[in-house]
DNA sequence: AGCACCTTTATTGTATCCAATTCGCACCCG
DNA sequence: CGGGTGCGAATTGGATACAATAAAGGTGCT
């Protein structure tokens, strides 16, 4: 990540993940990249790959914004990703050999000792999540495939409220990777399919329910001033 | 398209599409800055499209080539393609007003007039299938879906092949739409999902179908030389 | 002759400059 | 008072210059 294009992608998606850079603001090259310490071509050109990632969206005139994200349009990526990501545990399941299983198990493992942690390690829960994830994908072994849930998983509206799941939301992801790990075992790709599927829309409805957690807190705080 | 980086994007996709420039010959963005006319920055930007299209491949040390599509990543495209086309056409019967329909009723006219005009008019055909599709993807609205399907159909190989279809695949392929249409009459998500699934895996074949026509016909004109 | 290393050349990455648009705001006219 | 109009400021697009990096080729050594 030398490249001063990476650095610039980087810390502009850092910055709106984190809601730094709000959505709905205009986003200005000259003053991102001043924030990245570059100059302005390759500020220019991480805006265009968050572009293409629908993180950021331009007006006809060719100003970038962060990208306001409706509840329809969150329904609709998790949709999106319920589909091809359980097309991907399918082919996943249909060719994967013992040595990945053994690295998906370890992932659900760096997982499950997160949330036996104490206070639940959501950034640990997080991690192992994702090389869970990104394991089965690379074993569902389509370039095309990849390419397309690259631009649909880690939504920074989603990340956000992950630190609001509940301990029994995390727990029942582990079970079901669990699940997933038998259908691996058993080489069913149909099965992993479904499961697969069940696992996003269920990941889906934990976002809804933290974010109603998040809103009442909200509204509480807004109450007592 | 009067933006520099439109006019490169467009010319080099054109000269991929049309096979000027070779799978795996170097993109040197010099020389295709001259051969566009324009200076190197919209080149770069054309590029990098490209490459999220996966139509340009770059190594690890950053220089760009024609990619090289293998036959399993041409089918992994269509089955893809399949499985998204498929979820845009349930989508759209769901949503759809009869104003839409007859937009694509138009379309799929325009594509038999293309057969029945004497000698197959592929040009009109390629152009009336396209409308064809557009309209139940726009119908189906979801961004993000149609994100996902620009960057999958007309993959420059298949549309190089097109003008090798056989007069009787064409004539199926309209006999397919009309199907739709009847789907997408009686609101039936499910039938237009599955009939556009199976439009797409056929389409694939009638592509598998040409490819060995021309390659025949390679053979034999190697044979004669 | 084969190989390693260094020099040269080609190619890409970044910064900066200038031109072309677009936006915001004050002003004027109805 | 509302809405258009024009001007100045801000912002983006494109070209060019320069720096960094990778490929290619040549030279000398073993």
């Amino acid at each position: 990540m030398s490249r001063a294009s990476d650095k610039a992608y980087a810390r502009i998606r850092g910055l709106i993940a984190s809601g730094e850079l709000a959505p709905g603001e205009q986003l200005a090259e000259e003053a991102l990249a001043q924030a990245c310490g570059v100059s302005r071509t390759p500020v220019r050109e991480a805006l265009r790959r968050l572009e293409a990632e629908q993180l950021v969206t331009r007006t006809d005139t060719q100003r970038s914004f962060v990208a306001d994200w409706s509840t329809d349009e969150i329904a609709d990526a998790f949709e999106l990703r319920a589909l091809l990501e359980g097309r991907a545990a399918r082919r996943a399941a249909e060719r994967m050999d013992q040595s990945v299983i053994i690295r998906i198990k370890a992932a659900n493992n760096v997982i499950k000792q997160s949330i036996d942690d104490g206070r639940a390690d959501i950034t640990g829960f997080l991690e192992g999540n994702r090389n869970f994830h990104s394991e089965i994908l690379a074993a569902a072994g389509s370039r095309r495939l990849a390419a397309l849930l690259g631009a649909l998983v880690e939504q920074p509206v989603v990340q956000r409220t992950a630190h609001h799941y509940s301990r029994d939301a995390l727990l029942r992801a582990y079970r079901e990777h669990e699940e997933l790990l038998a259908a691996f075992e058993r080489r069913d790709g149909a099965w992993a399919e479904s499961i697969m599927t069940a696992h996003i829309f269920r990941a889906y409805h934990a976002y809804l329910d933290a974010c109603r957690v998040n809103s009442d807190a909200a509204n509480i705080r807004e109450a007592a001033e």
